[in-house]
DNA sequence: CACCAGGCAAGCC
DNA sequence: GGCTTGCATGGT
């Protein structure tokens, strides 16, 4: 990896397993959106930042390097080989084929308490409302922060979110999640969960407490766990990784826990990493839909 | 216009 | 324990 400054913006270059389009549109993330062919643009950890990729030439616009060391090269999990996670994968072909399809997928590290919220608005709900449900809630009670001459808002802390009567929720139009997503703000608030707490908790601990906030079952937390906790184990089970599992490993109909316990034992300790390359090969290729 | 979306909790047996 | 149902809203 190099890195060269060119005016405002930093230029890297000799990224391995690196692709915006796989890394974004994998189901990770829920603020980060393509404006061109071959750039995104989104919010996380209180920064904006647009991104682009020519091939082996990544520029990330207006960065310091600070920025970059300190917030997007462990976001972008750039500190991981996936070469050798790939190459672990690929022994069985049906991983093979998904790894080839987002070879360049990496899993980001997303703050855990946008991840709580995030996925418990993402229940029984379609990505696109999703992202607006989102956008609301930060446009309406995120802080203000300006990049590149516009503004833009971050999401909402834990303060903030708690503060709010299920009326001044109701502009986001999240529906029957709002009462869940105050539940989360109680228990984060109250010290019931913190984010140190649950973070040094072994696996199965964390799930157990973070399923104790209503609205968090056992998809929403494998989500959390994975996206926000870095749980790289966690296999989340949703209607599409359903569909295709029972598509490629199964002959017909499973129920969620036989795939769980299935996705354990195939992929071990990097089921989260075959999970994200058969949820973007899946919905790619649209599998089960047609 | 139906159908259903990255599910979950609560109420049944 | 497993199975059913209601849930708010809007994308397709």
């Amino acid at each position: 990896m190099d890195i060269n400054k060119k005016d405002n913006n930093l230029i890297v270059t000799g990224l391995k397993d690196f692709n915006l389009h796989h890394i974004f549109d994998c189901g990770q993330c829920f603020r980060f959106n393509a404006v061109s062919e071959n750039s995104y643009f989104g919010i996380a950890k209180n920064k904006a930042l647009l991104i682009s990729q020519n091939d082996d030439e990544v520029i990330f616009y207006d960065t310091t390097e600070d920025d970059f060391k300190n917030i997007w090269y462990d976001y972008f999990d750039l500190n991981r080989d996936y070469s050798e996670i790939k190459s672990r994968l690929s022994n069985d072909p049906i991983m093979k084929e998904a790894v080839s399809y987002g070879d360049g997928i990496r899993i980001l590290n997303q703050d855990l308490w946008e991840a709580v919220i995030s996925f418990i608005i993402s229940a029984s709900n379609n990505i696109p409302r999703i992202k607006g449900i989102i956008e609301r809630l930060c446009e309406n009670f995120g802080k203000q922060i300006s990049y590149m001459g516009k503004t833009y808002y971050t999401f909402p802390d834990t303060d903030t979110i708690y503060s709010l009567s299920k009326e001044d929720l109701s502009v986001i139009r999240s529906g029957f999640r709002d009462k869940y997503i105050m539940d989360a703000a109680d228990k984060f608030k109250s010290g019931t969960l913190t984010e140190e707490y649950i973070k040094s908790l072994s696996t199965p601990d964390a799930k157990k407490a973070l399923m104790t906030i209503n609205g968090v079952g056992n998809k929403v937390s494998d989500c959390i766990l994975l996206f926000g906790l870095g749980r790289v184990d966690s296999f989340p089970v949703d209607v599409w990784i359903k569909r295709i599992m029972e598509y490629c490993y199964f002959d017909g109909e499973q129920s969620i826990p036989a795939i769980s316990a299935f996705a354990e034992k195939h992929f071990g300790d990097i089921g989260g990493f075959a999970q994200q390359y058969l949820f973007f090969y899946a919905r790619e290729n649209k599998i089960g839909t047609e």
